[in-house]
RNA sequence: GCCGAGGUAGCUCAGCUGGCUAGAGCGCUGGAUUCAUAACCCGGAGGUCGGGAGUUCAAGUCUCCCCCUCGGCACCA
């Protein structure tokens, strides 16, 4: 086991929105880089989950007739669902209704209450009376102080509120980034964060009062301790879960998203996992997870977090996605492209082509199958594919033995350049794996996987293993034994190359390289047929050239099935009609 | 308005402290090949490096001006 263990978390969403790309985006992200972990061996702790506690949870409750409990159960199950159909492997669906969660949100909150860092002040803000809310300084001012559904004007009103004293923490917190290249990623979000706070903090209200009127929570949400009277604000006590869910000393039951959370329920303490070792999220909220959050942290006496990293958005055909145009990928879509594609190609698109810097990233359907092609179908399908064909051809289907021969200088025979040191190759490309992953950026790791694939290609036609098979069974081989022991190694290193490259791939895709695993042999998981049942060994064990866990000549390796069905760029996307 | 990032081949982008004929991937196109999912491999197509001026022996790479795009601007998940 690495002995420092990997905390990785999605914020948990909002959960009367219903589940659309952006969420998927988020946890199929965090999902690659939790599997890449345990990959690596580590203890991964993998959270994602629903905010439930807010007016309008319970406004749309009361309004099916429901208790908020009952409509928080079925739209957490939709999260539930879609993030099941992407194949994610989080190791808790957190909820905030969870009570657990609302003790200990409580007592953090009391915590900085009690030390001075929650305090009652006032609060002043603009009051839409038509619509009995307040509006933030900026609506407010852009509907030029004015109700922007009855044009009334606003009535400028005080009201006791408790406030967090983030202003005392603004130095210290600015030190930190500073002093922390990697704890706002990317760099861009980092400057923005650190622009702000060369402005000052002021504190931020936490709670708001319960008025006459208000709709009926009953037992919902988190009140402020020690005050009944005012309601801890949803996001201030939403943040509070990514410490909560960990701040435990046994895991608590039915854990995952398939209930019986493969090993969740022995895995002890959890406290281990804190601090955090990323906070994934979109570029909106990166001010509350960049600053309020730690600020709270540091006032509990709690370490940081080691990254929080914002990614931008996904736009739609070049255009901004948004409920007035109506033009939201939603889970059903996504679905659609499942079903068509397999999870693992939306996987793959959304982990190599998806919003991960600081730049807006587009879902276009022709981009989504070029990629699909280019990368699977032509790229590492293909390649396993005839790989796999070549040795049941040529060798009824069992690993060549290569005699210990993996370096081809092809140079001697007239190609230029031509040198292929496998065992070199394939440290090289896990090398730039591990570094990539490190620095959070998972298509680049992948990248590097996916190129060690096409050296195989590359490999296959330079040395021509067919026109070697072809010399010998037609008798006009010079060397008939001796080209029998070439194509014998030259196939032995295409195979060891796919695997060690279908090891990287995994966290991507993870049913499609389980199959490949299946069809050729290869023990990496506990279960073969449970991609979520750990693997056997590290990746630089389970990667070691021809090591332990290598390919055995004589072992067998059967053709399989088609890994990527090439697509047709012409057929019209999926629909939903 | 203020602050910040950026405008480089059809598309997405690399190009650090200035220096050989401006690169990659995809797409497109020519060729070669047949083990493979008409896949793979090799080659090509030539983009005034947003516009203008300047510094320099030499500028996508530095300075100034202009045009355009995008992001952030606080209590919003």
């Amino acid at each position: 086991m690495h002995p420092q263990p990997y905390y990785i978390t999605t914020p948990i969403y909002y959960v009367n929105d219903r589940p659309h790309i952006g969420h998927c985006y988020t946890t199929t992200v965090a999902d690659v880089a939790a599997r890449m972990h345990r990959l690596l061996g580590r203890d991964v702790y993998f959270l994602t989950g629903t905010d439930e506690h807010a007016d309008k949870v319970v406004a749309a409750a009361h309004e099916h007739g429901m208790t908020p409990q009952q409509w928080a159960d079925r739209c957490s199950g939709e999260f539930r669902r879609a993030f099941e159909r992407l194949e994610l492997s989080p190791d808790v669906f957190y909820r905030t209704s969870d009570p657990h969660h609302k003790r200990l949100a409580g007592e953090y909150i009391g915590a900085l209450k009690e030390r001075g860092d929650i305090y009652l002040g006032d609060y002043v803000g603009w009051y839409d009376v038509s619509q009995d809310e307040y509006l933030t300084e900026t609506v407010a001012k852009a509907a030029e102080y004015k109700s922007p559904v009855t044009g009334k004007a606003l009535e400028k009103r005080t009201e006791k509120n408790y406030f967090f004293r983030l202003s005392t923490y603004a130095e210290v917190l600015q030190k930190h980034i500073e002093a922390n290249p990697g704890f706002i990623l990317p760099e861009a979000r980092r400057n923005e964060v650190l622009g702000r706070l060369r402005g000052g903090l002021q504190d931020v209200p936490v709670s708001r009062a319960i008025r006459a009127g208000d709709a009926d929570w009953g037992e919902w949400g988190v009140r402020m301790p020690g005050d009944p009277e005012h309601r801890v604000y949803v996001w201030i006590e939403a943040l509070c879960n990514y410490l909560s869910a960990v701040d435990r000393k046994d895991p608590g039951a039915g854990a995952g998203l398939r209930g019986d959370a493969a090993g969740h329920t022995d895995r002890g303490d959890l406290r281990r996992y804190w601090p955090a070792s990323v906070h994934v999220m979109a570029k909106d909220i990166l001010w509350f997870h960049a600053v309020v959050w730690p600020a709270m942290l540091m006032a509990l006496g709690r370490g940081l977090p080691g990254t929080v990293y914002a990614h931008a958005y996904y736009v739609r055909d070049g255009r901004k996605m948004s409920k007035s145009l109506g033009n939201f990928i939603e889970i059903d879509l996504l679905e659609k492209y499942c079903e068509r594609y397999s999870p693992d190609a939306v996987r793959w698109y959304l982990a190599t082509q998806g919003p991960l810097g600081a730049t807006d990233a587009d879902f276009s359907h022709a981009h989504f199958v070029e990629t699909f092609n280019a990368d699977l179908a032509n790229g590492i399908g293909n390649c396993a594919s005839r790989v796999g064909n070549m040795v049941a051809k040529y060798f009824e289907g069992r690993v060549p033995e290569a005699s210990g021969r993996f370096g081809f200088d092809l140079a001697a025979e007239g190609q230029a350049g031509a040198r292929f040191d496998w065992p070199a190759l394939s440290a090289a490309a896990v090398g730039a794996y591990e570094k990539h992953m490190h620095a959070f950026a998972l298509g680049e790791a992948l990248r590097a996987a996916m190129g060690l694939a096409g050296d195989v290609d590359q490999f296959i036609n330079a040395t021509r293993p067919f026109g070697l098979a072809k010399g010998i069974e037609k008798g006009t081989s010079a060397d008939p034994e001796g080209d029998r022991a070439t194509l014998a190694a030259v196939l032995y290193c295409c195979a060891e190359a796919v695997r060690i490259a279908s090891l990287m791939l995994f966290p991507a895709c993870p049913s499609k390289m389980a199959a490949l695993w299946r069809t050729w042999g290869c023990s990496v998981l506990k279960d073969p047929h449970d991609i979520d049942s750990g693997f056997v060994a590290p990746l630089a064990e389970l990667a070691q050239w021809a090591g332990a866990h290598g390919l055995k000549a004589g072992q067998a390796v059967s053709k399989g099935e088609i890994l990527f069905m090439r697509a047709d760029p012409a057929e019209e996307a999926p629909s939903l009609v």
